[in-house]
DNA sequence: TTCACTGCAAATCGTTTGCACTGGC
DNA sequence: GCCAGTGCAAACGATTTGCAGTGAA
């Protein structure tokens, strides 16, 4: 991630996009936030949207999601945790996971390198479409 | 991911697509595929590779890897085993690790689910990066 | 003959960017 | 006045798709 150089005045549509941010736990994607915001601004624009969140991201105040899919996603929070998408709906869990240092050792016999443990993406199937499989047959 | 309902005939451009990830542990994205077969397949078009690549991951011959990044990669390797991406030079290793089953109980503490032990991905900087990192004081 | 597969080009879609304008310091 | 930030629209890049032609069963 380039660091952020140039100065950096507050604005009122990145201040919104921050606390939109920290008041939602969905991990939406810019579209998502896009037509939440308008509700507020009716004349911020998508691309307006964009910047901030990649300057956000630039800023590490909020994470940038990649989990495959056709769009990223974007997380307000910044603590140390991972993620957990499911592979049938899609949604993306929050996943706070203590003592993960030993996945470093356990990865070294293949590999040579630092796993950050907070940048850790699990794939499977949620609770609730387990129970929507089951009910299927 | 929908399963494959028409019927499957051979073609010549998807075997040497196959045969391409089948010997190349790269995991190249379409783009790098397309290019390298067009020495082979002088004619073949970007959206056959496009075609082939979706229709071998639903068949179940290949897997798609979305690390973040601007495109999908492409694994001929179908055994279980996990990836590891580096944040700094964007390349992809095969990370073989064993007993990943105690996840679950680990995740449980914050979550409902099912973790697929051979679909996690992660981050962090590679050796040949963290090297780089020290010479560069 | 049929129909799966192809090459090609156009369309799609998420995201980025150029530009002229605005507003806070 | 300067320049960071904005809205708008065009551009971009990866991927998908419609279509007419081809070739193997």
């Amino acid at each position: 991630m380039p660091a952020v150089t140039r100065n950096i005045n507050r604005s009122k549509q990145r201040d919104a996009i921050m606390n939109y941010l920290s008041t939602h736990k969905t991990h939406p994607t810019a579209d998502t936030i896009y037509n939440d915001i308008k509700k507020e601004f009716p004349n911020i624009s998508l691309g307006t949207v964009y910047r901030n969140l990649t300057l956000l991201t630039e800023m590490g105040s909020i994470r940038k999601l990649s989990c495959g899919g056709s769009s990223e996603h974007f997380d307000g929070d910044i603590s140390d945790h991972n993620h957990f998408i499911c592979n049938t709906c899609g949604n993306i869990f929050d996943l706070k996971m203590e003592n993960l240092d030993f996945l470093d050792s356990l990865a070294s016999n293949s590999f040579d390198g630092q796993i950050e443990g907070h940048n850790i993406y699990f794939y499977g199937l949620c609770k609730s479409c387990m129970n929507d499989t089951a009910k299927d047959n």
